[in-house]
DNA sequence: CTTTGTGCAAAGGCTTTGCATGCTT
DNA sequence: AAGCATGCAAAGCCTTTGCACAAAG
């Protein structure tokens, strides 16, 4: 990895920034100031490059298609097949312990969480 | 909400494939088999018209944009402010009880999870 | 008859890619 | 000099929207 202006720029940007998260647009505006002729394009390249180097990582994967499936009921988080797509509930999720002491060490408001396990079912393995 | 033929033919493919999550193309194409003049703006609008009444379910929301940020290390998670996007990890997960009992109950090889507690931090409230 | 729903095509966002040029090493 | 990196513009995807027409209640 070459150490070019316009990647330096994204990551000073980062490191000025760091503990947030930022978008790809977010980041590429910002690192205009510092490189003002930096493109949209080489902000994604670079992420994409810092990102396989472990330097950056991806907060919110899961982008292009939405999955949908029929609703059922109540809080509940997913055990999804990531060969066939099929989708377990997971009625439990213990983190109401964690979810209190975060609160507590942090001062959040916590509103909603999170939890999604990912692997093969019996028949796609 | 009206009964309309290309609406009942996304129901009848969510009915059948019960249990696994499709994407808006996905059943577009499989509701063409049933509705062959079903557009997929309807598939979308009728998605997004169940899912406000509660019928249907999205997986995987987080869509858009993509949030990055520099990476620390190891296995961890993330509390995210909903109000100025600041990201606090949590070594912490509490998860491998629940994943285990997850894998033994049916069959999964579990290969990763996830975990996102969502609020408001303490400079945001 | 009124309102909601539909198909089609176009537009919107975010992200990726092609290509010629420029910069690091 | 050789190869990676860049800017720009165009193309790709998924999703949403505008509009006139059709269907449901």
């Amino acid at each position: 990895m070459r150490a070019t202006r316009p990647r330096m720029a994204v990551m000073a940007i980062l490191q000025r920034e760091r503990g947030r998260q930022l978008s790809a647009q977010d980041l590429h505006r910002e690192a205009r100031s510092i490189e003002p002729s930096i493109g949209l394009a080489t902000v994604y390249r670079n992420l994409s490059t810092l990102e396989s180097e472990g330097v950056v990582e991806v907060i919110s994967q899961e982008a292009g298609e939405a999955a949908y499936r029929l609703c059922s009921q109540g809080h509940h988080h997913h055990l999804v097949c990531t060969g066939c797509g099929a989708v377990i509930e997971i009625e439990e999720c213990d983190l109401e312990a964690l979810s209190r002491r975060m609160s507590r060490r942090h001062g959040f408001r916590i509103e909603q969480h999170d939890v999604t396990l990912r692997g093969r079912c019996p028949r796609c393995r």
